[in-house]
DNA sequence: TGCGTATATGTCATTAATGTCACTATTCTT
DNA sequence: AAGAATAGTGACATTAATGACATATACGCA
């Protein structure tokens, strides 16, 4: 179980930590005292809760944890939002980019725990991308499924440079989700794999 | 997460702080309240990104005070390293994207305080790219320079879309830095513009 | 051009929330 | 176990929200 102190929650809403220990004096925040002077802790989930109930932002290091957000780079729009179908439909958060400079930036600003990338793409060349992101420090972790329709050759050389997983287009739902879970498992519940 | 209150903002804009109120209320500008009586807060990037859509001027303390970076997206990479000569013998910090994916992850990853932008790049439209800039309100208030061999009537339409300067290929280095510091001037020293 | 109306912004006093400070106590680190 | 870092507290200073109303400012229309 992951807790917040008042002072982190004070910094992630930039608000003073005399506020929050307000918030949760007076019930607005869910939250337990520790048994010495009774220092405040709040469960991560009631935070969020809290955030979401207020309209507030969500810090991304707490949707960090347990990031299931996929970004999907196809110029096809339509094959992307097939596959954004599928993914939303396994429970995944999904994001589409059209483009070389759309896939780029939603990389950097919502690092995505995976991403789909169609290895032909007009302008850029998908091995460039693959290489780009194993060797950009915030992204070289972040799981790579390479989706095309070249031949095995070329999906084999994806493959080398780094991608986690390639799939030949024309793919199979099955056979894509089955590929995700396995490199982006769930937490656990609604993972019922049948 | 920085967020500004209302009463940071009227300053800024030099307006009651009664009207950011009644903006946010009406959602003119995008913020959110905190639980106790409903203050408000709004993040920097939102802010700025109204700032822009309304043509106001950014606080120089918003935009990032002594950002000087500027980065070249131009996939001809003599070209690119030229600018990239030119700007940092003017005092700037400099970064080349040769691609759609490098230009954008770089523009999400450093933030920088202007951009370069080859509106002719293979595989994106520049146009396409400048819209996105500006709508995400991280990089709004980024200051773009299209380059570009086009026509002027293909400039103008880069004007109207958001761009703040162009400059026609080919160029001289002289209107290249003039330019620049114009849309991004250096602190003060070294920047006598004789 | 001038009028009237709608809409936006400014003002003021009041009330309530948030920030600050100095200080103490607790947790975390090593 | 000791020191460093962080959290809690009370009193008080700041600052924000609100309602009601005064002033713009924009706009349509004659």
């Amino acid at each position: 179980m992951k807790t917040l102190t008042t002072g982190d929650i004070a910094k992630m809403c930039d608000v003073n930590l005399r506020t929050v220990i307000r918030w949760i004096d007076r019930g607005e925040l869910k939250g337990f005292k520790l048994p010495g002077r009774g220092n405040n802790r709040v469960q991560v989930e009631d935070f969020v809760q809290f955030l979401h109930q207020h309209g507030m932002p969500i810090p991304q290091e707490l949707s960090g944890e347990g990031n299931n957000r996929i970004l999907i780079i196809d110029d096809e729009a339509a094959v992307a939002r097939s596959i954004g179908r599928v993914l939303r439909s396994g429970g995944y958060a999904t994001t589409i980019a059209t483009d070389g400079f759309q896939g780029g930036s939603l990389l950097m600003k919502q690092q995505p725990a995976l991403v789909t990338l169609d290895l032909r793409m007009p302008g850029i060349s998908g091995y460039d991308v693959l290489k780009f992101i194993r060797t950009t420090p915030e992204t070289a972790a972040t799981r790579v499924i390479v989706i095309s329709a070249l031949d095995p050759l070329s999906l084999q050389r994806a493959l080398d440079e780094g991608a986690d997983a390639v799939l030949a287009k024309p793919f199979d739902n099955q056979q894509l989700i089955n590929l995700v879970r396995d490199l982006l498992p769930l937490p656990d519940h609604s993972s019922n794999p049948a």
